[in-house]
DNA sequence: AAATAAAATTAGGAATGCCTAAATTTAACT
DNA sequence: AGTTAAATTTAGGCATTCCTAATTTTATTT
């Protein structure tokens, strides 16, 4: 059995990858805050656990096993971050730290009840994919509101869960999953843009922008 | 902050010492399972942390900040049984498995949501009280089962959760919170009983009429 | 009360997983 | 191509928490 500590490696690792290609070591240490150093060791436990391949100063790649591993806690990670917001109504914004604790001790017959309590869902609050529990993860179609050009009207179809500070001031100003947003204007010298949403107009970072992905309407 | 570890010693302390009284290591390494050697050095850790008094080849006592902690892994293990008993559907058997690792990585944000979900409950599935978030635990009166004589009706009002196999049998039998049970006979040579249970007659071994605790009807 | 048994503790060691500092390898630049 | 910079790995340590074996203390028994 993997560690949780090897959990989140391979977590990690899978994320840093999207799925296929090498990943180095401080890509890994940046992730993960942890020393580089320490990061090289445990990838030769792993390495040697089968779970993924090490080519030395070139980088990682998960293995098959590797994979579905991964693609297990990812899983649990997100079926638990549904389960936070639709049962216990947490807020999209407190729950990624919740579920980072629980994915690794939440048992096999556990993923199941919730998968079951919430009627099988295929993504989680933040329109991430759940994957399936034989590893298959469909990503519905979706580019950056910050691609977007000015003039159009989009749907909100998935949110960088990666800050919760940001998705705090995203769901306070009217966004969250498939709601419409209108883009009024793109400003050229900060990349921002002037969108509508319920009628009430903001100004929306370039940064924010390129995590909030959607789909054309 | 307590490691999981130490959480799990605070709380088995408590339990053995039924909130007050000493402790000796080995019933602690029984109980827990870990060499007397490996006990008996956490003992004293904990006892430089101050969650606990030791007095070498005497046992050791909870301090009150000790017991304060022991009764919030207590509450946050019930709480969490009881969430998985009425939420998940689980049964009373299979919990306290779940329960156990989960009860150290409840935050406490986690621990008010669930009690709020759950409308605050007094007990969990087993009938234990649920200790109260400032450490007051208000034990319903009972006695055990086994002490009932012949001829009298009783109420279950609590069954001990050591035992999954044990739980699944009673329940199997029809025995659960606030059932009633007529005891018709009490057999001298192995102290079992003949009881009478939703009509249906059963003989329930001493040991297992010790592990459920009842009050007169 | 002395001998023996039982319980508790200390000593020495192992696995996990982190760290800093030093060494090595690869990449980048003049 | 040779030097420097960046990335990676190895070396040596530390904290936690477990273990077995040896020692010490307490309890029991004759």
């Amino acid at each position: 059995m993997a560690s949780e500590q090897s959990e989140n490696y391979l977590k990690n690792i899978y994320k840093l990858s999207s799925g296929e290609g090498k990943v180095t070591t401080s890509s890994l240490s940046d992730k993960l805050q942890i020393s580089p150093a320490s990061v090289s060791e445990m990838i030769k436990k792993l390495a040697e656990e089968g779970t993924l391949t090490h080519t030395p100063y070139k980088g990682v790649e998960l293995t098959d096993e590797g994979k579905k591993l991964a693609l297990r806690i990812i899983r649990k990670h997100r079926l638990w971050e549904m389960f936070l917001v639709e049962v216990l109504h947490f807020r999209w914004d407190e729950i990624d730290d919740e579920a980072e604790r629980f994915e690794h001790i939440m048992s096999d017959k556990m993923e199941d009840k919730i998968d079951h309590a919430l009627g099988h869902p295929l993504i989680d609050p933040h329109g991430d994919p759940i994957p399936t529990k034989d590893g298959e993860l469909k990503c519905p179609m979706s580019h950056p509101m910050s691609d977007v050009r000015a003039g159009s009207t989009v749907r909100v179809v998935r949110v960088s869960d990666s800050n919760s500070e940001m998705l705090q001031y995203v769901a306070s100003i009217g966004i969250s999953l498939n709601k419409e947003i209108h883009i009024k204007q793109k400003m050229n010298f900060d990349n921002s843009m002037l969108v509508k949403i319920d009628n009430n107009e903001f100004n929306i970072s370039s940064i924010i922008a390129s995590n909030i992905f959607v789909e054309n309407v």
